[in-house]
DNA sequence: TTCTTATGTTAACTTTGTTAACATTAAAGC
DNA sequence: GCTTTAATGTTAACAAAGTTAACATAAGAA
């Protein structure tokens, strides 16, 4: 009775490996471990993925397809160039804080390497085609000229920096964000900041 | 002919795990081959590191150090607040870009715990105090009233998580700094980016 | 039915982190 | 000088992990 695991097998690991990527990140996450608590053998694995970091990829491309639906919605929020990139940097800080074993997994270097995984690199490049369109994309019926064009995207460049950097710092606990306020209000208050100097420096 | 005591074994090691670091990553530093590398047997590291982590930390702190020094000279080089958090952001960048695998030790996961290496801690808060020092010593000849206090607060830190976020992608290769112009330049463009609706919005 | 492919399993091999048990050197006390 | 001791090295072992090979079984195509 060698009753063989005939179940989908590849999708209970992935899942089993999600959970196991959310409270011990991608260095706890052992192949044959995560054979074991799926109740299978531990080369069972490598008949699904092409390895650890196959498994890595497959959960990085779901990821990234969750990112870049969360992200296409802030920009659908609003017609206004520039609420809209701050509705994408405030989704883009909310996705991290709520997914941030997911956003390192995305950013850093345990990530597995694009060119190895084709769809790993589509998926990437999808979700930051989004931004990327909401950065070029300005209002259309304000004739610009090539220098405000350009502009426009250094400021949306500096828009994500900053929207990267407070999601970095907020999920590492650099930044804290107020308790008696809401993460949305903090994070949008941050990404509107003008660094210029006031009018009262002197 | 056991040729014991070589040296100081222990700033062999901590140099040759600081090359490894450097083309390879924390992944990459194992210590069975820092040791065979260094010439000495595969235990002989624990008689002078708590183990991994323990050379990691070793190695964080040296950097956290050298952080801290080029904060502190950025930092110095100016009397302005606004123009001493530019500078502040400059280096901070430039720090990352010239040492991107110690940046990422310094900040990612792969940083031994701040609590079970207190001079691990003490080197990352004496880093973070230049920074909290250069935000926080406002232009005291300008009586500033609570609130302006924390504006100028808030304002370094969107300065400062708009740097972090430019050595990120930087380094992540998301963003690529134009190859005509200097990065000090490409930065400060960036670190002052303002990105408040521009009058000709309308 | 038979052949082939996909999927599982067990067993090995290699590398790594770590510790224990033992060896040698340098230095401190006498 | 001689002895003792702490620091520093060494070898040998262990468990855990990634990976692959060799073999087993299920399911579908021929």
């Amino acid at each position: 009775m060698g009753k063989y695991h005939h179940g989908d097998v590849r999708n209970v690991l992935l899942q089993q490996a999600e959970n196991i990527l959310i409270d011990e990140g991608p260095a706890g996450l052992s192949l044959r471990r995560l054979a074991r608590l799926t109740g299978v053998s531990e080369a069972a694995p490598y008949r699904h993925f092409d390895g650890k970091d196959g498994i890595l990829a497959a959960v990085a491309i779901a990821a990234f397809e969750r990112f870049a639906e969360q992200l296409e919605t802030a920009a659908a929020s609003t017609e206004n160039h520039e609420e809209r990139i701050m509705a994408l940097g405030a989704a883009y800080v909310q996705f991290a804080v709520e997914n941030p074993q997911h956003f390192r997994l995305i950013f850093g270097r345990e990530r597995p390497p694009l060119d190895q995984y084709p769809e790993l690199r589509d998926a990437a490049d999808n979700a930051f085609d989004v931004l990327q369109r909401a950065v070029t994309s300005v209002d259309r019926k304000a004739e610009m000229t090539l220098a405000e064009a350009a502009s426009a995207y250094n400021r949306a460049l500096a828009a994500w920096s900053r929207a990267h950097g407070i999601a970095m710092l907020v999920i590492d606990g650099m930044i804290v964000p107020p308790a008696d306020q809401d993460l949305s209000g903090f994070v949008l208050g941050l990404l509107a900041e003008d660094l210029t100097i006031p009018a009262n420096a002197e």
